[in-house]
DNA sequence: CACTTATATGAGCGTATGTTCATACGTTCA
DNA sequence: TGAACGTATGAACATACGCTCATATAAGTG
């Protein structure tokens, strides 16, 4: 299945794909989620300190990416806390780290 | 290594991340890298036909899929001809529509 | 050398995106 | 109940993005 030739896309699964890829394509984001790989979960407050942001620009893609379905909310007291939504995100930060950054051995690719 | 906890990645990496998801952010750009994913090479007028887009906007897409590393560019006669660049585009593109569009099977979540 | 074909490039334009600021909402505590 | 805390939300603004149009480059053909 790895080096399998795919068929072409209609437009319509194109651009679902795309909307995936829109919520990755961000550095922000990125961090955000990279940061919650790491733990269980983690409130808006102190996500927003980890990746070095101010809280309202946190919580604004929050919400993007939980519409989008990558990450989780669920309220504990007067926080919110975040996790991934499941294992795929993880999967290709995971994929896309291990090809671009490769840091000691030589990527699989 | 599929459901290990990764560490939290420097803002530098994540940007480098996040600069390789925004070129799988739109769906013309999807569209390209299916249709070159189900051949072996494809010059650009064929491509913009594949894809139901111009020539001028295929040209303008293959080149920052060019530059961002995803496609190679070759040229033959007075045509060029694009190639995906390596399997990790075709392994994104399999992993995220078997989790996105899941046709038959049940992805594993 | 003109002429056609194939691709590349740059300017201009409309839209989308992310941030900040101000403010509203909901929860806890005195 | 009022104040502080944690989060969410909306408007405004600057920037980034992708498309189109016109034009440039390059290669083949007569």
């Amino acid at each position: 299945m790895t080096s399998a030739r795919a068929a072409m896309l209609p437009p319509g699964d194109a651009a679902v794909l795309a909307e995936r890829f829109k919520l990755l394509a961000d550095p922000g984001r990125i961090s955000i989620l990279s940061a919650l790989s790491t733990v269980e979960d983690m409130c808006v407050r102190d996500l927003a300190a980890a990746v070095g942001a101010t809280e309202s620009s946190t919580s604004h893609q929050l919400k993007h990416l939980r519409l989008g379905g990558l990450v989780r909310s669920q309220k504990r007291g007067r926080s919110v806390h975040y996790s991934l939504a499941d294992e795929h995100v993880r999967q290709l930060l995971n994929i896309t780290a291990a090809h671009y950054l490769a840091t000691d051995g030589s990527p699989h690719g």
